[in-house]
DNA sequence: TTAGGGTTAG
């Protein structure tokens, strides 16, 4: 039996497991974090299970792993026992990093490991500059984006699918539908072939950016050439078809994803109905919710919140209490969501102590308030003419 | 072992 010592020799692996049970504490012995199905998990690994594999791939797995909970100080520890070790990072080391960086902190955390691992005589390749350029999409810079874009062309990295479609999304997001557009005619011109990213970014950014004649159009060209399209297509294409009120559109494309082969799934069912409720069509409503029983499905939390939500918009308060209150006899968890929901009514109805008690309840609950629990509630305050009040709530809250 | 997108709630 091949143990680790005669794979890895006299310490390597050994020891960047100490520095991982370090790092993790001392609950794991000998723990390494795998990822699976992204999640992560903890396994516990014999000596002669260890994996026969290179010490920089398995620092790799480690600092990833330690990446995608969160931990950036921890796999920063680990390059660093790794470099003491004599395990020499690599390329893929510091794209992690990059990703982490860009993801978690910001775009010039980022970039500063770009400079890291050039000082390291590391060259960034095309994945490098993907993170970068999802960073600053993620940051709403879409000039950033461009800057990259050609810092990579002048560096002599040809950008990728990926590199495009991120492009294609960052302008999308930010109100640029024509740069966007002019990015997937980029995608053609270079010889690349657009995969179902591509399609579902841009099918969803022509409906975000209120194209939906275009996107339909666009839906109708993919199936004449017989292209293969995601549920998730079907859903973009009618919630897009849901949020200006075309019903009859939507339930169409629901026969068409039907017909494709694909069965509707709890999203489908939850977007189609909260459209009916806020046209009012309440049988029709009920139809769907049959339909989405027969098939077993159950509402859940985003189904109640959705429909609760339609009520309130359309101004029927009562109805949407009676949700809130069949949410509260299913026992489902209750989230922000919900809170925020239901201090809405609450400030609709006037009732602001009663929408202010929710806001205790919800610390007391350890859950955290966000943007829109406060812009609730100082709405509320504001609605109820007490303005003083609004600006002592806010005054606290900036505090 | 590293990168992208996309669907439902307030």
């Amino acid at each position: 039996m091949i143990s680790a010592l005669d794979i890895y020799g006299p310490f390597g692996l050994r020891l960047i497991w100490g520095g991982l049970q370090t790092c993790l504490g001392d609950s794991f012995s000998r723990g390494v974090w795998h990822r699976q199905r992204g999640r992560c998990q903890a396994r516990v690994m014999d000596d002669h299970r260890m994996p026969r594999k290179l010490p920089t791939r398995l620092l790799n797995i480690c600092i990833s792993s330690f990446c995608k909970l969160h931990g950036l100080d921890k796999a920063e520890a680990v390059l660093i026992d790794g470099i003491r070790l004599g395990v020499l990072p690599n390329v893929v080391t510091y794209n992690t990093l990059v990703a982490a960086y860009c993801r978690f902190v910001g775009i010039d955390a980022g970039y500063s490991v770009v400079h890291r691992m050039q000082v390291a005589g590391i060259r960034p390749n095309v994945i490098t500059y993907n993170s970068l350029l999802a960073g600053a999409s993620r940051q709403g810079q879409a000039s950033i984006s461009l800057d990259l874009f050609e810092e990579m062309l002048k560096l002599g990295i040809s950008p990728n699918l990926c590199s495009y479609n991120t492009l294609m999304h960052c302008f999308f997001r930010f109100g640029k539908p024509d740069e966007a557009y002019r990015v997937f005619h980029d995608i053609i011109l270079s010889g690349l072939r657009p995969d179902p990213t591509s399609f579902n970014t841009l099918i969803n950014g022509l409906c975000k950016n209120g194209y939906v004649d275009n996107a339909l159009m666009l839906y109708r060209n993919l199936k004449r050439h017989q292209c293969q399209l995601e549920l998730v297509t079907y859903n973009i294409l009618i919630d897009g078809m849901c949020k200006v009120g075309r019903l009859k559109t939507a339930r169409w494309i629901l026969h068409e994803l039907g017909t494709s082969g694909y069965v509707p799934d709890a999203i489908t069912y939850t977007t189609i109905m909260k459209c009916c409720f806020r046209l009012r069509k309440f049988e029709e409503a009920s139809e769907i919710f049959s339909e989405m029983k027969s098939r077993g499905y159950t509402f859940d939390g985003f189904a109640y919140c959705t429909v609760m939500g339609a009520f309130v918009k359309t101004g029927e308060l009562r109805r949407a209490v009676d949700v809130a209150k069949a949410m509260l006899k299913s026992g489902i968890k209750l989230d922000i969501v919900f809170y925020n929901t239901l201090m809405n009514i609450y400030c609709k109805e006037g009732k602001v102590d009663a929408a202010f008690a929710l806001l205790n309840e919800i610390e007391e609950k350890g859950l955290e308030c966000n943007d829109y629990s406060y812009t609730i509630s100082i709405n509320g305050l504001c609605k109820a003419r007490n303005i003083e009040g609004a600006q002592r709530h806010l005054q606290y809250l900036c505090s």
